[in-house]
DNA sequence: ATTCATGATTGTTC
DNA sequence: GAACAATCATGAAT
């Protein structure tokens, strides 16, 4: 300390010694001592400094006291001055200029993430990128509904958490950053601090709190992640159809047992109309085909049961176009009302013919007229009996899948039904134990 | 608690 | 890449 004031003391000494100073000004001539020689201005000088030296050790209203002392002290705008030309000779005020950091590779990754995570950034609707798209992940069904508004509760929760937390850190942030820059502005009466020196203490201080948002953000991309992955390992949830959405897929699996195998189109229109998605279909059918390979025995019944429905909504299908066929013009197309095709199950009757027999298809589609629609029904009327034939054994249509089907269906394979034409429908009575 | 049913996943085959 | 086969994991019934 002693030291310091010595420094100083000679520093000042050497300073003060008559030249002009920053901004101008002059010394201003010793204050009751004209014509003294410079031992009172060192003495002056000693005496300032000394008291500059020691306000830190001092209570903060003896400190306040001093400094408004200092403040007046009619050597301060001498020493302020001298102040000034030492740090600009010793080149203080610069330094640090050059810190313009670039942005952090680490923050830009937790940024990114937690903006497609739907953390940060707009709200969407409530929910997030992250949180629909693990729903469609999940099958994105109303069966996994509850995961999803589960997931999106929490994620939320998230969010608020982080928005709160930030806006925290943000407020501390510029209240901290008001108080400095006052106490540097009220500082900077009495010792050399430029603008420039304050804007760089502005920065230390945001790069401070940027790095405690940094964490901030670790943690939250942390718990985003592990709610991710605890509803990512959800999937295996399994959540049954509805038994509306099973009754469909059995319909049309049954009505197409000689072909259970769906088209992308059948698959589609399956999905729609289980509000399921069409893996989830593709899942049935291949578990389902697999499943009545293995005990046809045990879903004989349910076979028999959907057999005798198919061939109802046939039946009724059927009568409602003859009805229409004389209702309507028969030069009339039935487009946009699409009439009997919506009947109940018709739509899989349709789809049966599409599969089973691309003609009648084709006729219906080409032709679209109610006659055709009537020798459609025909046709499914043909085929459900087929059907109703089986139901001491299995009817199969044979084609070069449906072979495949039938040899893994059938233990003991009937030889020569495998070699039957495509385009006739042929019951086979399964040789199968019921 | 156990068993069965069933949707989903995974590895393999064609 | 679709389908198969085996398996897992869970829901529902008992």
């Amino acid at each position: 300390m002693d030291d310091q004031a010595r420094i100083m003391q000679s520093i000042g000494g050497v300073s003060l010694a008559g030249h002009s100073v920053q901004g101008g000004m002059t010394l201003p001539p010793p204050h009751g001592h004209d014509g003294t020689d410079g031992d009172g201005r060192k003495q002056d000088i000693g005496d300032i400094l000394h008291q500059i030296m020691t306000i830190t050790d001092q209570s903060l209203d003896e400190a306040q006291a001093k400094k408004h002392g200092l403040n007046c002290h009619r050597m301060k705008p001498a020493l302020f001055s001298v102040l000034c030309e030492i740090k600009e000779k010793t080149g203080l005020s610069i330094r640090g200029a050059q810190e313009e950091d670039p942005p952090d590779p680490q923050l830009m990754r937790l940024d990114n993430m937690l903006l497609a995570e739907g953390v940060a950034g707009p709200e969407k609707g409530g929910g997030s990128a992250a949180a629909a798209a693990a729903a469609v992940a999940s099958g994105g069904t109303a069966d996994n509904s509850i995961e999803h508004s589960d997931y999106r509760a929490k994620l939320t929760q998230i969010r608020q958490i982080y928005h709160t937390e930030l806006e925290k850190y943000e407020q501390a942030c510029n209240e901290f950053t008001t108080h400095v820059m006052n106490l540097l502005r009220e500082q900077s009466r009495t010792r050399p601090i430029s603008p420039k020196e304050i804007e760089r203490m502005v920065g230390i201080i945001h790069r401070k709190f940027s790095s405690i948002q940094m964490q901030l953000k670790q943690s939250t991309c942390e718990a985003v992640m592990i709610l991710r992955s605890r509803f990512l390992d959800a999937r295996r949830k399994r959540r049954n159809f509805s038994k509306q959405a099973t009754e469909i897929l059995n319909e049309y699996f049954y009505s197409h047992l000689s072909n259970p195998y769906p088209s992308e189109e059948a698959k589609e229109e399956l999905a729609k109309k289980c509000s399921i998605t069409v893996s989830q279909v593709s899942n049935w059918f291949g578990n389902k085909r697999i499943r009545y390979k293995k005990n046809i025995g045990k879903f004989q019944e349910e076979a028999n049961l959907y057999a005798a429905k198919t061939a109802v909504n046939a039946a009724q299908a059927a009568a409602v176009a003859a009805q229409n066929s004389q209702a309507n013009s028969p030069t009339t197309p039935n487009s946009g009302s699409s009439g009997s095709y919506n009947l109940p199950n018709s739509g899989d009757m349709f789809l049966s013919m599409q599969s089973l027999n691309g003609d009648s298809y084709q006729g219906a589609q080409v032709g679209a007229n109610v006659q055709s629609q009537v020798d459609t029904m025909r046709h499914v009327i043909s085929q459900t009996a087929g059907y109703n034939d089986a139901l001491g054994g299995n009817t199969m249509y044979i084609s070069h899948k449906v072979s495949h089907f039938r040899a893994g269906c059938q233990p003991v394979p009937t030889g020569s039904a495998d070699l039957m034409p495509t385009e006739e429908p042929e019951s086979v009575h399964s040789d199968t134990s019921n």
